[in-house]
DNA sequence: CTTCTGTATTATATTAATTAATACAGTTAA
DNA sequence: TTAACTGTATTAATTAATATAATACAGAAG
């Protein structure tokens, strides 16, 4: 279930954060789901459990999961009523790349359609 | 027209690269349109001209610029036939940003429904 | 021939990112 | 209470990325 792509360049933390978040959103892990300690996590995957701690702790900055001292980290509960921090982020981000995929002429029915085949398949592949 | 903000703590090389791009997609330079030489950009932004020539290279990469040799570097044609190499990118990011958002229960009508005002408006604000 | 292009190379200094080794504090269960 | 597990914080060391600098080369234009 965790495991790592050592032909990725990308750091490890983000790799793992990566990882950890697909998850997530694939629903493989459901919310307030235990995941592994830091510890346990760094052994699995033979890393510096101070890997484990930053993919971990941007992870809780982003939203996805929570942490309790001496329990253990969690999955978010997604449906909280308080806006989601990596909301507006994604959406920023969103608007830039239409923005340059209009410029490089792609068909605006094309990006509709990309998106409601996305929903309609409840996620993403793999 | 070109200018640096320095607030940002992203490398300057990026940070060019961005404010060209912007400038070709909002259509302030225009296709085949020169833009400043190495040299000369460096002179005005008062960076070394190796930092603008790795932000040319970046462009060119993604094919938002040609370069010839001893003539200066140029806007590229978008309406070529051969596929952008940003292109593909960009619909990858695209996707995995909609996923997620998904998951953050952001409405379907919503994402469509800011891509259409995107398109309808021309592009970005600013 | 002189001057301007883009491009490439090498070196260096600085800054940022990453990893590592410890220590601390709180919870749980024996 | 003690032992073993949690997350967290701190500091140091190492590695990677960035930016600058000084040259050099090749082609185009006047």
């Amino acid at each position: 279930m965790f495991q790592l792509d050592f032909k990725d360049r990308r750091p490890l933390h983000e790799q793992i954060k990566e990882q950890v978040k697909k998850l997530i959103i694939t629903g493989v892990l459901q919310p307030d789901e235990r995941i592994p300690s830091v510890r346990e996590l760094a052994q699995m995957l033979t890393v510096n459990p101070n890997t484990i701690q930053r993919a971990y702790k941007d992870l809780e900055a982003e939203g996805f999961i929570y942490s309790i001292r001496a329990k253990g980290s969690f999955v978010a509960n997604r449906d909280s009523t308080e806006p989601h921090p990596r909301r507006e982020e994604l959406m920023r981000e969103l608007e830039r790349n239409v923005a340059e995929l209009m410029y490089l002429n792609e068909p605006v029915e094309q990006l509709l359609e990309t998106i409601r085949a996305i929903y309609k398949k409840g996620g993403l592949n793999e």
